[in-house]
This record gives C-alpha cells, sequence and structure tokens, in this order.
DNA sequence: CTATGGCACGGATT
DNA sequence: AATCCGTGCCATAG
C-alpha cells in the first residue's frame, strides 16, 4: 500500500517506483555518479547544454542561478525561495574556487574510495601535484590506509618529500578522516586534530595513541593508567571517546551512514547536497534554497532517438525501446526527487527559519510524520528525503538535514551554552533545574545523556577554565 | 550521602 | 516491525 503523490507526477509502474525511492535517498553526489554511468551507457539519455530554471521555466546564464525565481513571492520575505540549482562543480564554499572550477577525468562507473577522496581534495591541489595525489590515493589498502612509502614515491617523481608530505597531509584531512595515513594512530591522531577544532578531547587520549596502542587494543586498562601515571578513571574517559569518535580505520566509515552525533568535524568535509543562504548575501532578504542537481546542463531523452528508433531494424528494436524507457524513467524519476525535496525544504525552512537564521537552540520540534502528512506523501519518503543529507547553512556550517528533525538538539545546544558559561562545575541535578528556567524541562538523567553526547565531562572531572566550544 | 553511569522499560518515531 | 529516546531505578565510586 502506497500513497499517490497528489500532482501530475505518479508512480505509475513499480519500477518507477523502486527508482523514484533509491533517488530519493541519495545524495548530490551519489546522484552525480548514477546520471554519469547511465549517460555513458544509454543512448537514449541526452544532456543539453541549456539550463531553464524549474520553477519559473526560464532560460538561464551559464552560470549562476536564476534571479527571476524571486518574482512570485518576491514580497514575502517570511518565505523562503527554494529551487534546484544546477551545477558541475560545487564546493562548500562558493567564494573560494569559483575561477579555477577542477577538471577531474572521471571513472565512469562507481565512486570507489580514491575517486571519492580525490575529488574533495582536487581544488585544494596545485596542478602539478594532482599526479602526486592520484598515485598515492591507488595504492591504499582495503582500510584505507597506504600502502606505499614516502620514499618510494620521492623516487617515483624525483621530487622533494616535504612536497610528498604536502600531498599527504591535504588526503589525510579530507573525508574519511585520515585516509592514506601510514598507521592506524597515524590516521587516529588526524582525526583528534580536526575533532579538536570544536570538541573537546580528554586528557591522556594522545599518549594513549601515542605510547599505549597495543594495551589499548587488549583493553588492560589498568595497566595503561599504571604506565600513564594516571587515574583509571580518566584512562576510561578516554578510551570512551577514541571508541565513540575514531576509527583506526578510514576507509570503514566511508559509505557506511556516518552514524556520528550531531556537529562533528567529520562531516564537514562532505559535500552539501542543499545550500541555504540569504538572497545576495543581505540578511534582510528572504532566504534561498538551493537543492543541488550535481550536473551541468538538463537533463533529456534525445528526442532524435525518439525519432529514429521507427526506421530501426526489427532486431534492434526490442533493445532501444528499453534504452528508451530507461532513460525517461530516470528523467520522471530525477524531476520527481526534485519535486519531492523542493517542497520538503519549504515547509522545513519556513518551519525552522528562527534556527536557521539565529542558531540551533531555537529549533521547533518537528517530526518526519508531521512533514509528510502536509506535503500528503507517506512517512517512508520523507525518512529516504531527509536521510543522509547535508544543509550548508548561511553560516558557512554544513549539518546533516536530519538535526531539523532532531528531538533533543536545541536542548543540548542549551546544555552546552550554560556549562561554556558555568563559573564552576555543576552537577547534573543542578544543571537540569537551569534548563527547566530556560524552558527545557528534562529529568537529571537526560542531563547526563545529553552531556554524553556532547562529550563533556562530568561536573568533577571538568576544568572550570577553558572549555572550547 | 551525592554524583554519575548502566540497564531496561515504555512510548514515540521511522 | 524495528529503532530511538527519555526516564526511573539501582549499583558503584568518591
Amino acid at each position: 500500500m502506497f500513497q499517490i503523490q497528489s500532482h501530475a507526477l505518479r508512480p505509475l509502474t513499480t519500477a518507477h517506483l523502486a527508482q523514484t525511492m533509491t533517488l530519493l535517498s541519495m545524495t548530490a553526489d551519489e546522484l552525480r555518479q548514477e546520471i554519469e554511468a547511465e549517460l555513458s551507457t544509454n543512448p537514449a539519455l541526452e544532456m543539453v547544454e541549456e539550463r531553464r530554471c524549474p520553477t519559473c521555466n526560464r532560460l538561464l546564464p551559464p552560470h549562476g542561478s536564476c534571479p527571476m525565481c524571486s518574482c512570485p513571492k518576491s514580497d514575502d520575505s517570511e518565505e523562503p525561495i527554494v529551487f534546484i540549482s544546477p551545477r558541475e562543480d560545487f564546493t562548500p564554499r562558493s567564494d573560494r574556487y569559483e575561477d579555477n572550477a577542477p577538471e577531474i577525468d572521471q571513472p565512469a562507473m562507481g565512486a570507489d574510495l580514491p575517486t571519492y577522496v580525490f575529488r574533495q581534495i582536487a581544488p585544494e591541489l596545485a596542478e602539478e601535484d594532482r599526479p602526486i595525489a592520484a598515485f598515492l590515493l591507488t595504492r591504499l589498502d582495503n582500510d584505507g590506509l597506504l600502502s606505499v612509502g614516502i620514499d618510494e614515491t620521492v623516487r617515483y617523481f624525483h621530487v622533494l618529500p616535504s612536497r610528498v608530505e604536502n600531498v599527504l597531509s591535504i588526503i589525510k584531512r579530507a573525508n574519511p578522516v585520515g585516509v592514506g595515513s601510514r598507521s592506524p594512530q597515524e590516521a587516529l591522531l588526524v582525526q583528534i586534530e580536526l575533532l579538536a577544532e570544536n570538541k573537546y578531547i580528554p586528557d591522556f587520549t594522545v599518549e594513549i595513541i601515542m605510547n599505549g596502542m597495543d594495551k589499548l587494543s587488549r583493553h588492560q586498562l589498568t595497566e595503561l593508567a599504571h604506565q600513564l601515571n594516571a587515574s583509571t578513571r580518566k584512562i576510561q574517559e578516554a578510551v570512551r571517546f577514541i571508541s565513540e569518535n575514531l576509527n583506526p580505520f578510514p576507509s570503514r566509515s566511508h559509505w557506511g551512514d556516518v552514524r556520528l552525533p550531531s556537529r562533528t568535524a567529520v562531516q564537514v568535509y562532505r559535500q552539501p547536497d542543499i545550500i541555504i543562504n540569504y538572497l545576495n548575501n543581505d540578511v534582510n532578504n528572504p532566504l534561498v534554497v538551493e537543492i543541488i542537481m550535481p550536473v551541468y546542463g538538463t537533463l533529456r531523452v534525445n528526442p532524435l532517438f525518439r525519432q529514429a528508433i521507427r526506421q530501426v531494424e526489427p532486431k534492434k528494436k526490442d533493445a532501444w525501446r528499453s534504452d528508451l524507457e530507461k532513460a525517461s524513467l530516470l528523467v520522471k524519476c530525477i524531476q520527481q526527487r526534485n519535486h519531492t525535496m523542493q517542497r520538503l525544504m519549504q515547509r522545513v525552512v519556513s518551519i525552522q527559519r528562527v534556527a536557521i537564521v539565529q542558531g540551533e537552540r531555537y529549533l521547533r520540534q518537528l517530526t518526519r510524520a508531521e512533514i509528510a502528512v502536509k506535503l500528503e506523501v507517506h512517512e517512508s519518503t520523507i525518512s529516504r528525503a531527509v536521510s543522509s543529507k547535508t544543509v550548508q547553512l548561511p553560516n558557512g556550517r554544513i549539518v546533516p538535514l536530519s538535526s531539523f528533525f532532531d528531538r533533543s538538539l536545541n536542548a543540548r545546544t542549551v546544555l552546552c551554552e550554560l556549562i561554556s558559561e558555568e563559573s564552576k562545575p555543576m552537577s547534573d541535578s543542578e544543571l537540569a533545574k537551569l534548563m527547566a528556567k530556560e524552558g527545557f524541562q528534562v529529568a537529571r538523567r537526560t542531563v547526563a545523556k545529553y552531556r554524553a553526547m556532547e562529550g563533556i565531562l562530568p561536573a568533577h572531572l571538568r576544568n572550570t577554565v577553558s572549555y572550547p566550544v
């Protein structure tokens, strides 16, 4: 049983339905691969360089978005403008690499780890360093670790070791963080370095990794404590942190849904699927929501192919026909994906507008089911659309789309604020009282859970000074 | 005795 | 149907 969408595009066949669902749950990057794969194997599908604005159907200039899109609702600054934004090269910060759009020759099928990483870092690399990066990336083992020595690379390219090191350090900071390290140890250290930018790292974490890997892997905590001259408690903290936040084998966190608690640095390196900004970057203007279509041009069924099929010899007719159907199915499904995403974001952004503008503590309680009712689609449709997508906010941060549906993110943000402003460490029950004053009624036990989620230590281990937010 | 984490239960969400 | 989340109860550490 499924609900029929209430508009012109309705799923007619089970194939259509199935493909709509898979496309919907894809990220922009995965969608790009899908399209490229189909494009290179299916002659019935073509891409034309013309771009039309999906909302007003006007022809767009070769670069940039449709300035006219705002026309229908330009005077209503409460309602966001949502549109599909076709782009070949999309980077998280549009102001950075605009002039040198990276030209990457891409293997047509399935983005393996090397390709995935290479795409991320290509803009950061000097032209002449790219072959080095490519060389290194092809020598990754199954765990995402480097299986070639620096010196070997140096000899291969006849360059200074420092240059190789430099390229490698860029690779290691790409997602999945730590790829291209030469040992699990090194990978962990890189991850810590990045996480330290906006998270608290427990004492002894680094020491454990540097000197106690063997004991760590055997869970000999007391011996670790002894060796490092620390209390077992602190060691426990650190070990827990390591197992919850770090990953010695970078490739394993790769495609598997990054199920980390929100706002960890790891996600910063993913490209967003949706970009929210103010119109013309002016805070007084309404919000503009771009849903990224990772292709430059318009995808359509080749009209010549459609005509030619009549004259083709009967032998090949079946093959041609199936190509044609596949092509038109893909086009339809993509349209439908866009349509759903557009309507979804329209709702979400207008509901969570305050949170987007003012910060996460103003997030409203929102469930996928609620949206599903309003849009008259099945709950699972929304689920798929929301999962594994990321949004870039006006302030440049990239967060998972699901955080707009996070029941407790607002409360956790307030909790973090309270703790970062505290003059002396407060116990969980004290915090619970303060939270209640702020309008967040939560049990003491829940405060403890939130703390854990945010990686904040309990009161008696907390230092009053210097707590990085 | 207080603060905190583990376990498990029930209701909501997906 | 499976999973997630807030909460209460209890054990344990300090």
